[in-house]
DNA sequence: TGTTATACTTAACAGTGTTAAGTTAAATTA
DNA sequence: TAATTTAACTTAACACTGTTAAGTATAACA
């Protein structure tokens, strides 16, 4: 009975072909520039088969969210490792975030600008990577807490302060390419360290 | 000779007409799902006019958010009057800028994230509105740092982390409604706060 | 071997931004 | 006043878009 195995594996194989097919595109034209039949030129499929896999457009930009939230996630979560110093390992944190938005510009305003417009309201519930992610950074900032090293005793507040620095920095980062930034490296610590610093106690 | 006057007249209400139309359904509908031909519908002419007072959507888009920012530059320079405390002000200025894209998300998001994605690296040029709208944060920050209640000594740098937060925290409110955010006058309170915090001497 | 289910494709619909060519009416010139 | 030029606007078309209904061929099963 291994043939059903085998299809299904097929099954998947396919998917993940159109995924990636996907990604690539949007990526490197833009979600509004991809066109399903440009997805599927790439696989040498006709259109619609992409509608056997995924129910629409806006489902495959979701799928493809999905996978970076994923990435970023493993990204971050090696950085767990050392809590000694907690304040440390969060501006670590932090500067991972940046530069994972900066590392892959257009897939990070694809699912934390583009997708919103498209899902409402979607993308961080209960069970979701995106939701795994903000833990990730609620557990960072509850280590600093508990140690009374921070002024604010609000996780949550806290952490969303934290998310909103490093939201904006990156997103201005990648939408304003040309205006004269001060050097990078420096505006990207000079935003962590005044955070944690207004953070502390 | 007060003819070529009125047409001229007659022209710019014609484009103001567009324009306002063109606002209306880029806000309510966003810009992806705005035709040109809704657009003409709406001002009941056809729509290859549209093309006689803008080059393309892109054009129209750069138009509205253009306006966008005179507003916004508008609201912030009602602040300006009272310097007697830089650091009271600045703090007020990043929550009307905040309060600014919460009252016109959609607009916020059109200059500050669409417009960036449709006309690569524009819109802080030399003279332009936006770059008012940043040259007024720098005044701000600039005056605090005379007086020397600031650690940082660098405007630009200075400057940009204070942009970095209160864009953030705004984009994010408008881009996940259904996140558990902390009540929202909190939340924007203390991204100013600690922001400003974290750069004090 | 005949039937059913799976995987995929063709053709079409209603819509998109944009352009070239055409029309109509007003302003200018003779 | 009559002929001509100019300005403002429209019609029709092109090549594209996301998506669906209907059709086809092939593989799996009885």
């Amino acid at each position: 009975m291994g043939i059903k195995e085998r299809k299904a594996r097929e099954k998947e194989q396919l998917r993940q072909q159109i995924l990636s097919a996907a990604r690539e595109l949007f990526v490197n034209e833009g979600y509004e520039n991809v066109s399903m039949r440009k997805i599927a030129n790439k696989i040498e499929y006709s259109p619609t088969t992409i509608y056997l896999y995924f129910t629409d457009k806006a489902d495959l930009l979701d799928s493809v969210c999905k996978e970076t939230l994923l990435n970023l996630l493993n990204t971050l979560e090696q950085l767990k490792s050392d809590i000694s110093d907690p304040v440390e390992t969060l501006g670590k944190s932090g500067r991972a975030y940046i530069e994972f938005g900066l590392k892959y510009p257009q897939d990070y305003k694809l699912t934390f600008v583009i997708r919103p417009q498209y899902q409402k309201g979607l993308g961080l519930d209960e069970g979701s990577v995106g939701e795994k992610v903000f833990d990730y950074l609620r557990e960072m900032v509850s280590e600093c807490i508990q140690q009374g090293i921070f002024h604010q005793t609000d996780v949550e507040t806290t952490s969303q302060v934290m998310w909103s620095a490093v939201h904006g920095v990156t997103l201005l980062l990648i939408d304003f390419p040309d205006f004269p930034w001060t050097e990078k490296d420096k505006l990207i610590d000079t935003v962590i360290h005044t955070t944690i610093k207004g953070l502390k106690a």
